[in-house]
DNA sequence: TATAATAGTGTTATAATATAACATTTCAAT
DNA sequence: ATTGAAATGTTATATTATAACACTATTATA
């Protein structure tokens, strides 16, 4: 477990927690019925929670679909920036872990005066698994 | 005018000449309260107009600030692809056109055996001025 | 030119997503 | 011990988006 994950406040845990054991992407009130057992009462518990969690790279939001995602990746704490494929069949959602991106992207902007700081990609299409069926 | 805008009913009509009058992304019920004049009384107005809109290609949806915006292109009727550069400072949008981009996210889905149908990037940053000053 | 099929409209109500405001508590760092 | 920053608990409310249903306009073609 990492530094920055042991300083997690209960309500940060009990919402990673439960995004971990998920692997989908959810949305904000589907956590909250699911995690009303631990106490948790109140939509605002889950955004703080979240807002903390993406703040720190441990949690993504997937803005197409208003969902939240865990992260599968070690260093989205310093990037800041997401990418995902997402299924328009089984509606999974991979994340994209491909160096070259950023640099192609951050090359693109400044190619139009624009000083990159992160992006928000999201690709649709069939996963594998769909693509075979 | 192109055939397909032509045949725009009168609502959808409405919608596209206000956004293309604002050529800033803006959210639907700031859309609603700008054309309430011109008879546009209700969200559900205004939503089915952008749906319509967004379909045939001529306005894009941001969709981190769940805002709706012009396009500035000409072929994304056919694309249906998305890129923005986003100004973290001003606000200001500007839809991208690289053709490049569109085969290396589709050769970047393809190795991970991703079928690529379509994507939506937002770029964010600081625009050429707000980089300047 | 009837007429059926498709798309769009108008309207009310409501669902789904997200934040404001404020009093209180926790807890690490002096 | 004290303080300052962050987190919590709670109620209320703002913002974004869709459901449902009756009705109208437009198009295609029989």
């Amino acid at each position: 477990m990492s530094e920055i994950e042991q300083n997690l406040t209960k309500n940060q845990r009990i919402v990673l927690d439960f995004l971990e054991s998920a692997k989908e992407p959810l949305g904000a009130y589907s956590i909250l019925f699911n995690i009303e057992e631990k106490g948790i009462k109140s939509p605002l518990q889950v955004y703080r929670a979240l807002d903390k969690l993406i703040e720190i790279g441990k949690v993504h939001k997937i803005e197409s679909k208003n969902s939240y995602i865990v992260c599968t990746n070690k260093d989205c704490s310093k990037l800041k920036s997401t990418s995902f494929l997402i299924c328009e069949k089984c509606e999974s959602v991979s994340e994209i872990i491909e160096n070259h991106l950023l640099d192609d992207l951050s090359n693109l902007s400044q190619s139009s005066g624009f000083s990159y700081l992160n992006h928000n990609l999201e690709i649709y299409g069939f996963c594998k698994n769909c693509s075979n069926n």
